[in-house]
DNA sequence: CCGCCTATCTATAACAA
DNA sequence: TTTGTTATAGATAGGCG
């Protein structure tokens, strides 16, 4: 009989502890089996005792290899899983942490001090009148290989939005939008910082956004 | 209770089956969780239900992929092979894409007809517009709450930054990068564009971007 | 899904042969 | 060592929330 409760804990004696692995192993592979035939499932036991004795128990029908290649198939995808569970939850905190703040675009750009707003600015009008000026000189210059080019480009940028794990890398794209903000006008536009990872602020964590970093911009509908 | 003597068949009911499969597969692990303990052994578990969902069981101070190891080394059977086939599949695919993706900025741009380059551009500067009048209407009402949210804003960047599992987000640094180009200037510019994913395009395949889908500027060092 | 409950059934620790 | 016995703790089906 059982006396008293089971306690949990590694049985010393040796020969106590041989007889007790025997036999539970025993009844784990009896419950395993059950646990087959009742639920239909595939299950894989592998286990060694102290002594490093391998037993192992496999489902009627399968071969531990089958479970192991499945493990190692899904596995993977519930790593995937786990890590896109962590980001939607991350996310939906930062989003939490941006309604309590309800922190407006022009708090962000008030951290960038006239000089570099000004530069910024004037940067951006470089670009666009360099593009500008691209666009007109090679209007029908254009070729097929280009257009070709550039339909490849889209397709790929497709798959990168269809396939499930590009996802991980596309939703980035929501991620921006967490820290994006609407304001007064006919458009909305988003527009968030990133510390420039190839600097190093010694003092981080009090560093102000300047024109130096990565700024993004989300011209949204 | 338990009526009657359990019979080992399957379960038909579809219910009935995954209820007793769950308690089971806790039965079972418990019963190995404690001969793991009371034995000094390792065991591992691995099991798919009918509907295929993964379950694993492994002991303290063990990995599955240890066991699988010593498997495979006192069973003589190659398990992570076919893995990592799987895995230089991946690798080469997205190397390959990465190279498609070598394209330049103008073959990007140049799918902006004129006039969506002109709305984009003015929108741009009343953005700045708007925000320097407000800067200079703001200069010192800045109030410390506001500096405060500002900090926790940038630490929540900081901290996304620098958490390994956003290194995948960040990569996507990289992934951006792959449709960030140079260009003449002073400072570089990175730009891309997304299919703006609140849009349903018939023709998505041969959809030129315009100045309604997102668009992304970096602002490189 | 998860937990609680209870009547039964099962597993097993300690002991015995 | 193995096998059998037995008292008791544990497991669990089905029901309910």
């Amino acid at each position: 009989m059982a006396r008293g409760k089971i306690q949990i804990k590694r049985i010393e004696n040796q020969t106590n502890r041989q007889v007790t692995y025997s036999k539970r192993r025993n009844g784990l592979f009896k419950k395993a089996h059950e646990l087959t035939v009742l639920c239909d499932a595939r299950v894989s036991i592998i286990m060694f005792s102290s002594s490093n004795k391998l037993h192992e128990f496999i489902s009627p029908n399968t071969t531990t290899k089958e479970i192991i290649d499945l493990y190692q198939t899904v596995s993977d995808v519930d790593v995937w899983s786990a890590h896109y569970e962590r980001m939607q939850e991350t996310k939906r905190k930062l989003l939490e942490t941006n309604r309590k703040l309800g922190l407006r675009l022009s708090e962000c750009l008030d951290e960038l001090d006239i000089q570099e707003l000004r530069s910024l600015e004037e940067e951006m009008e470089n670009t666009f009148k360099l593009v500008r000026e691209r666009k007109i000189e090679t209007t029908k210059k254009k070729n097929k290989s280009q257009q070709d080019i550039q339909k490849n480009l889209i397709h790929e940028l497709e798959l990168r939005a269809e396939d499930p794990h590009y996802g991980l890398v596309d939703n980035g794209g929501d991620y921006d939008s967490v820290l994006g903000y609407q304001i007064e006008g006919s458009r909305a536009y988003a527009l968030r910082y990133h510390q420039n990872q190839h600097h190093h602020y010694p003092n981080h964590a009090l560093h102000a956004p300047s024109a130096s970093d990565i700024i993004t911009f989300h011209l949204l509908e």
